[in-house]
DNA sequence: CCTTTTATAGCACAGTCGTGCTACATTCGA
DNA sequence: TCGAATGTAGCACGACTGTGCTATAAAAGG
């Protein structure tokens, strides 16, 4: 007695539940037994809808990197690029549940991409679109004297430093305590650059 | 016709083994027989001198925190607190081959912390490492009007996010646009905060 | 020289894995 | 109404896994 459901909300139910057992026991077990068992499938109705174990990877980490894009994009974009900037990095950022558990699946496959060619070319589609994005937000506030791209990198490199230490030590780097910090940043973005007096020895 | 050999130098061995495994496989295939095959031993002759899969692990996990430790506190620790400071960062980075490789075992392990208990542990003790060297060099550097906490905690995830974009893309993070991004936070840090105009709607 | 310890090797067991395959029920199109 | 397509389930095969166990050879200690 099959129900009858549209197979993209099932597609869908699949990848959540490997986002489910990629958080509560790692990638390592996401097999395809325990992602169908977590579904409440069989792993033959499993392979109906995914016709090999990495295609339902690729399949869970296509979706999280969507779900980003989207939201970000659905952001109200008005004039102001501080304001925005804030917003955005605030979308961004593992500030509550739902995008703690996407951070924490984000971390884990980019990992498995460190061996893998296939989560290889997904990570690095959310990599450059992260990259791209705070080239967009750095444009619009830095300071006289400061150079975009590098200060893209360094605002990429922050954001990607707090999501893992919010992952690690929830304890310690706390939403209030990443917010403090980004907004810190945004404000010094903002100054001019300061050149150095060399110490030189 | 066993060789004779100091158990402490097999136990590196191994544990370098699973380096090597772990970075051109990835963590899921660090198996106790491709291991032993790596450091062209027996299944038999591994399980003599780690009694667990787990305690083998959590020994490489080991060696690469007290390998950053030991260089760490091997610096010159002249008075220049600019200079020292650069330099224990330098050291931090993944610059060349070596680092590059304890950075990626590290970013493995890291991940797998995630789910796994014991390695957590470990985990936490670099992390907690870290950030109390970020707090260290902070203390000497910032200029007025800064809070330290925040600004270590700042560069401390800096510092994990240049290492995750190394590993991920060492092709756009070259090992010299990691040192300008960190010269550039460490002259600014020596400035004092430039507290905001804020923009409110 | 003989015994004990250490180092090495290899096998066997039980479990999990991905995947190919078959079977059956439901739904749908003609 | 009746085939075809679709959703669901489950089994079997071969491969790989961690670990317990035994065997053997070399070294160490008396």
């Amino acid at each position: 007695m099959p129900k009858v459901v549209d197979p993209r909300i099932r597609r869908r139910e699949l990848a959540e539940a490997v986002w489910r057992v990629v958080r509560r026991d790692g990638l390592e077990h996401a097999s395809v037994r325990n992602v169908a068992r977590e579904a409440r499938l069989s792993m033959g109705s499993l392979r109906h809808y995914f016709a090999s174990q990495s295609e339902l990877m690729a399949f869970a980490l296509r979706l999280v990197i969507d779900g980003i894009e989207q939201r970000i994009a659905a952001l109200p974009s008005d004039g102001d690029p501080r304001q925005r900037a804030a917003r955005v990095l605030a979308e961004l950022l593992p500030l509550d549940d739902q995008r703690r558990a996407e951070n924490e699946v984000w971390l884990a496959f980019t990992a498995r991409a460190m061996t893998d060619p296939e989560l290889r070319a997904l990570r690095d589609e959310g990599y450059d679109m992260l990259r791209a994005g705070c080239r967009g937000l750095v444009a619009g506030l830095i300071g006289p004297g400061r150079d975009p791209e590098r200060e893209a990198a360094r605002l990429h490199a922050l954001l990607d430093g707090l999501a893992v230490h919010a992952a690690v030590r929830p304890d310690v780097d706390t939403p209030d305590a990443l917010r403090a910090v980004i907004a810190d940043h945004l404000s010094e973005l903002r100054a001019p650059r300061t050149t150095d007096a060399p110490t030189r020895s």
